[in-house]
This record gives structure tokens, C-alpha cells and sequence, in this order.
DNA sequence: GGTGCGACCTAA
DNA sequence: TTAGTTAGGTCGCACC
């Protein structure tokens, strides 16, 4: 007997979601957590091995329960054990499979290398020890030490005066072009350009005295007037009035280290270009370039880390961002006071500008941007460089950190291509209903700029909602479970909810920090808390008395967002819904298991509408249906056939892919659209008996 | 019905 | 026995 192994590695980058390697075979319990970079870079909305199997390698993996694979394996005839064995075989596979693709074990040796730490370390490091890493690699050679802050010194430390600018934007629709530029590596380039480091600091210059005489206020970082008397001349003071020598004194260790590794990611570029035709070195180099440009920016991370970092400093953090400020503002105003542009910004965020050129075309707008690129370029220091990063045409601007537009990222660029920042399309606190339905509209409002198309869009997405017709997968929401003890005490979560709920059924599904948990909103008695409308996606498919929330996803979920967009044109989304005809609700239940009777499917049909023409009846067929006997056979009959050539077609793909016809024993991914299919196909079929004793009827 | 707070996720 | 940052929007709930 094996005994129970639990490697657990966790490696933090860029706080990405967890991607979970699920268990392998039954006795050896290998369980593998990995937070990925790698794959995070498309961010997925849960991170079960059959979705993160589906996304990396294009491939379903069925899922079967624990009871399945446990028949399997103990039948007395062990006619099946195999499945067992095969299933976790597969699973083992995928996962290196998975690690394979996104080649795993290459980028991390490469950022060991790099970084000049351990595999390992890079794995359940964070950034702080890679930078420390590269830094003290420099300052070792020129004899500096590090020392840490004491507590004390830590106390005494300010809080950064400065922040980022984030403009308020113009919130509208824009038809006119809108240019994006922004600063590159604004952050490191402001390091680099005025050599701001913990061995350039000076110290904060408390006023400037009318004789243009430094003098220096209360601080922990700070120097004798009269050495600053002989440095006159070779001091660069920040806008925040924090004093750094210049390069000619002494170059900082962090901008010598920054600029070594901006040139290195630039040769490292050109050499990608000149070995395109080799594969595997491609992969290193860009694993590298990687690599550089990760540390370059978490650089200003590390001095202004004054939580857990272990060598922070406010003056040089605040003087980064207040320098990076006032770079943006210039540029902005430059923009706005060159009339030969005839630019406005309307809208920017930390390193970025969003100009508009009115009245401007495509061919305008790219020539404007280099200019102005290349003007803002020109009158600052080196490296910092403005970047035409693309045009939107059309676009609209939402709020600060919000916006959507068609983008163009250079002039022969043909089709647009659909760029949302921001907002629900690209946020997993919604469900992918709300997500397709707002791109949808968005992309109609952009391609035709027809309300009327966008208008019959919406309606057809809610009736389809309220006939039940829509799949659930579109309406699952997934969030992060943070742990028993990360909630706060009053803490009223659906995650938090769904858990305690599953830990009543069996203690041990207590989902693993980080992971993230589905749930769907269903129909209750009016005026239950929303929390208590909470279900996980399995209990809707297998109880019939449960049914989407289709008010709540419509007034709640999908009109919100695509309000807030088209009430900038003027337009109220809420009236379409108004004007929709309510679908009567056919099998509306309490929530409460003990008040509701357990509706059969043929209760369902026989006493709500009739099965050939949707009208109200209390028999098995309205009168008028009745009377036209051959008209009802030939529809129930082909509904009939039809159910069964789908269910047929659905179980040809599940068994390409689980190798067994047999779908009562089957897959049970929640993450795999066939599953969902097949479950409504299998409740449709049910209620062919009932149509075939209506037929016998007739 | 406004307001404050916690949770969650994203932009940069 | 280790941890990059801040700004910002939205939702649901509790409270007044």
C-alpha cells in the first residue's frame, strides 16, 4: 500500500488563478497545485484540469464521479476496471501534456537562469526575492550593502503622497477616430532617466530658500548642507521635492540594473528575429525577453512594497509616480495646445493617452499619432518613449478603466478587431450570458450602428431566457473561494454559501483555497435574499422544479451593463425589456423542498400547455389539437424523432471522447457544453413516453 | 431610499 | 517563515 503523497507547489507571478491539477491514481494521492503564468495569460473562468485541459490543449476530458469511477473499479466481475485505470492514465497524461505545451519546465529554467535563482525558487518565490536576486548581483562589485529597514524606521516612514493620474473620461460614443498611446516601461524609464535609487537619494528638500539654497526637512533619508553646497548643479530634484544626485555623480544601482535590462530584452528581441527559423531557441529567447520585461516593472514594486516588502522606500516609490505624473501631464498638454493636431485627450490612465482627432479619417489619425508620438518622444530624456500603441474607430468610454472600442493597430490592417477593457466582456464576476449578449450588441452598434437590429437582439436573448430555452452553462457564475477563515465575520457569499452547504453532505469537499466555485440563480418564494437562490449548477440539471432566474439574469445581470453603454447614445435598454410579452411561467415552484410536490415531466406537460401548440389546457391536448389528429401526430411524432437524432448525435460525441455509448454512466464535466445538451436531451426524451401514450390516444 | 462596507475583479 | 503596488467600478446587504 502507497501511502498518500501531497506535493503542493505554488508559484506566484502576477497573482494569476490557480490552474489545479486534479488527482491521480486512487491510492497515490498525487495532488499537484500550480499556479501557472503560463496559462494565466488567458484568463479562464474556472480552472477545473477538464477546462484548463480544453483551453491549452483543444481537447474534452470527460469528469466522472467518484461513485462511477468506485462501480468501476469494485464490480465483481472487474469487466470495467480498466475504465478506472484508463481515466486516471488520461488524467496523469494531460497534466504533462498540459506542462508540455505551455512548456512548463523551459520558461521557468530560462527565468532561473535569468533571475540567477533556483528552479524552484521561481516556482514558489515571489517577485521581491527575483529582484533582490538580479540587484544585489550588481551591488555586490561596488561594495554596497543592503540593509533592510527596522521596524522603527518603517514606523517612521510616510505614506506616498502621490498617486497615478487617472483622468475622468469623456463618457460617450465616439465615431470619430481615438488615438491610444502610451508611455513604454514608463515606471523603469523614469528610474533609468532621472537615476532614482536608494543610492542616489538625497533626501527631501524640506523648501527652497530664495538664494536657491537646498534645505532639507525631517526625514530618515537625509543629508549636511554643506555637502549639498558641493553638489550643486549635479542634483535633480523630483516634484515632490525629494533630491537625487545625478548619473555623472554616481549611477544608481537600480537604473544600471534597469538599463541593463531593457538593452539586454532589446538585443534579445533582435536576436528572436534573426533565429525566427529555429523553434526551440525562439521559445527560450522569448521565455527571456519574458522574463525581463516581468522584472523590469515589479522593480518600482520592490521600493514602494511597504507592507511586506523588505527594502521599501517611500521617496524613491512616490518620486517614480509623481515624475511619471507630471510626463503624462505634459505630454496632455502638449496634445491639447498644438493646433496643427487638432487633438484633444480625452480620456488617460498612468502611462497612457486617449486623444481624439475629429472629423479625422483612418489615414489622418495614424499620421497625427506618430507625430505626436515622435514630438513627446523627443522632449523628454532618454529612454522614455511615447508608443502609438492603436486606434479605435469607433469606441466608446465608459468610466475611468473602462472602455470598448474596434481597434486598428496599424494602417493596413484591414478588419477591426474587438477590444474591451474593463468591462463585462472581459470581467468573470459576470456569467458568459452577459458577456456574449453585451459584445454582441456592442459589435452590431459598432458594425451597423442599427439600434433597431441591436434592439430585436436583446429582446430574442430574454425570451429565449424566459422559455427556458437557454443553457445553463451561459448562466453559471464562478468566483474564488478564499477559505473558511478569509471571510469576514458578517460574510454572505454565494461561494462561501455553496460551501458550507457542501460540507454538510460530506466534509470533504471543502473546495481548495483560490479555486473557483460555480453556481447558478435560480426561482424562490419573492422577497428571499438572493443568497438563498443560490444552486450549484448540478442540482438545477438534476432537480426539473429548479429553473433559471430569468428576471434576475435579465434585470440584474444583462440590462445593467448594456445600459450603461447605450444610455450614452440615449437609449433606455430597460423599456425593450417592458415592451416584451411576459412568457407564462410553466413550472414556477417554492424553493423549499418540503412545500413543493415533486412534479413529474408528464404532470408538467399534461397540466400546463398543450405539447403541440404551447396554449393553456388542462388535458393531455388542447380541444382544438385534438380535433386535428393528424396535424398533432405528424408534430409530436417528428419532435419526437427529433429528440432522439440529437440525443443520438450528442452520444456519438461523448463517446469520441469517453469511449463508452452508455451516458448513464457518464462524463459529469460541468465544463463541457455537450454535457449540458445532453442532460436537457435526456429530459426531453422522458417526455416522449408521454407523447407516445397521447399518440396511442389519438 | 440613501449610505457605508465587504467582496470581487480589473487597469495600469 | 513568506508576501509587488494603487485606483476604480459594481453588486448585495445591513443599517439608518
Amino acid at each position: 500500500m502507497l501511502h498518500a503523497t501531497e506535493i503542493k507547489i505554488n508559484c506566484r507571478l502576477l497573482a494569476p488563478p490557480i490552474v489545479k491539477i486534479e488527482r491521480t491514481i486512487r491510492h497515490l494521492m498525487v495532488n499537484i497545485v500550480i499556479d501557472m503564468p503560463f496559462i494565466s495569460q488567458v484568463t479562464l473562468n474556472g480552472y477545473s484540469f477538464e477546462n484548463v485541459a480544453f483551453h491549452v490543449l483543444h481537447e474534452r476530458i470527460p469528469l466522472y464521479t467518484f461513485r462511477t469511477l468506485s462501480d468501476w473499479w469494485d464490480h465483481r466481475t472487474s469487466l470495467n476496471r480498466w475504465r478506472t485505470v484508463d481515466h486516471y492514465v488520461r488524467r496523469c497524461r494531460g497534466n504533462v501534456r498540459i506542462l508540455e505545451s505551455v512548456d512548463f519546465i523551459g520558461r521557468t529554467s530560462e527565468l532561473a537562469r535569468l533571475f540567477g535563482i533556483l528552479f524552484f525558487s521561481v516556482i514558489c518565490r515571489g517577485s521581491q526575492y527575483r529582484v533582490e536576486s538580479m540587484m544585489l548581483r550588481i551591488a555586490k562589485p561596488m561594495n554596497y550593502i543592503a540593509v533592510s529597514p527596522s521596524i522603527e524606521q518603517r514606523a517612521l516612514m510616510r505614506a506616498p503622497e502621490t498617486i497615478p493620474l487617472v483622468m475622468e473620461p469623456e463618457s460617450r460614443f465616439y465615431s470619430d477616430p481615438v488615438l491610444v498611446l502610451d508611455f513604454q516601461s514608463l515606471y523603469p524609464s523614469m528610474i533609468i532617466a532621472y537615476n532614482y535609487c536608494f543610492s542616489t537619494c538625497l533626501g527631501r528638500v524640506s523648501c527652497l530658500s530664495e538664494y536657491g539654497e537646498f534645505k532639507f526637512g525631517a526625514t530618515s533619508l537625509c543629508v549636511p548642507p554643506s555637502l549639498l553646497k558641493k553638489l550643486e548643479g549635479d542634483i535633480h530634484v523630483c516634484p515632490n521635492g525629494v533630491a537625487f544626485v545625478k548619473s555623472n555623480v554616481r549611477k544608481g544601482i537600480l537604473p544600471s540594473m534597469l538599463d541593463d535590462i531593457l538593452q539586454t530584452r532589446i538585443m534579445v528581441k533582435a536576436s528572436m528575429k534573426r533565429w525566427k527559423s529555429d523553434k526551440s531557441l525562439g521559445r527560450m529567447l522569448d521565455a527571456r525577453q519574458l522574463g525581463l520585461k516581468l522584472i523590469a516593472n515589479v522593480t518600482f514594486g520592490y521600493t514602494s512594497a511597504h507592507f511586506s516588502g523588505r527594502m521599501p522606500c517611500v521617496e524613491i516609490g512616490d518620486s517614480i509616480v509623481r515624475k511619471a505624473r507630471e510626463t503624462l501631464e505634459r505630454a496632455i498638454d502638449l496634445v491639447n495646445n498644438t493646433p496643427r493636431w487638432g487633438a484633444r485627450v480625452v480620456y488617460g490612465d498612468t502611462d497612457s493617452l486617449f486623444v481624439l482627432i475629429k472629423g479625422a479619417t483612418k489615414e489622418q489619425a495614424f499620421n497625427i499619432g506618430k507625430d505626436i508620438v515622435d514630438t513627446v518622444t523627443a522632449m523628454n530624456p532618454k529612454p522614455v518613449k511615447l508608443k502609438f500603441e492603436k486606434v479605435y474607430l469607433p469606441c466608446v468610454l465608459q468610466t475611468k478603466k473602462r472602455y470598448v472600442g474596434y481597434m486598428y493597430e496599424s494602417l493596413n490592417q484591414k478588419e477591426p478587431v474587438f477590444d474591451a477593457k474593463g468591462i463585462e466582456t472581459v470581467r468573470r464576476d459576470s456569467c458568459p450570458a452577459v458577456a456574449k449578449v453585451l459584445e454582441k450588441s456592442l459589435r452590431v452598434l459598432f458594425e451597423t450602428r442599427d439600434l433597431s437590429l441591436i434592439k430585436r437582439f436583446v429582446q430574442r436573448q430574454c425570451t429565449k431566457l424566459m422559455e427556458g430555452r437557454a443553457s445553463l452553462q451561459d448562466f453559471t457564475f464562478a468566483k474564488e473561494y478564499r477559505g473558511m477563515k478569509n471571510y469576514k465575520p458578517g460574510a454572505c457569499v454565494p461561494a462561501l454559501e455553496l460551501t458550507r452547504r457542501m460540507l454538510r453532505e460530506d466534509r470533504r469537499s471543502e473546495p481548495r483555497v483560490g479555486e473557483r466555485v460555480p453556481y447558478v440563480v435560480v426561482y424562490g418564494s419573492p422577497g428571499l435574499p438572493l443568497i438563498q437562490l443560490v444552486r450549484r449548477p448540478h442540482e438545477v440539471l438534476q432537480d426539473p422544479g429548479l429553473r433559471l432566474n430569468a428576471s434576475y439574469y435579465i434585470t440584474k445581470q444583462i440590462l445593467p451593463p448594456l445600459n450603461r453603454v447605450f444610455s450614452l447614445i440615449g437609449l433606455d435598454v430597460f423599456t425593450w425589456y417592458a415592451e416584451l410579452p411576459r412568457v407564462v411561467r410553466v413550472a414556477q415552484m417554492s424553493t423549499d423542498p418540503g412545500e413543493r410536490k415533486k412534479g413529474t415531466i408528464s404532470q408538467y406537460f399534461s397540466t400546463m400547455t398543450c405539447p403541440v401548440c404551447q396554449e393553456l389546457t388542462p388535458a393531455d391536448l388542447c380541444t382544438s389539437c385534438r380535433a386535428r389528429p393528424q396535424l398533432s401526430t405528424v408534430s409530436l411524432a417528428s419532435r419526437m424523432r427529433k429528440w432522439e437524432r440529437t440525443h443520438q448525435h450528442l452520444a456519438e460525441i461523448c463517446y469520441s471522447c469517453c469511449g463508452s455509448r452508455d451516458t448513464r454512466l457518464g462524463c459529469v464535466s460541468l465544463d463541457c457544453p455537450v454535457f449540458y445538451k445532453l442532460v436537457l436531451c435526456t429530459r426531453d426524451l422522458k417526455s416522449s413516453q408521454h407523447f407516445r401514450r397521447i399518440l396511442e390516444s389519438l
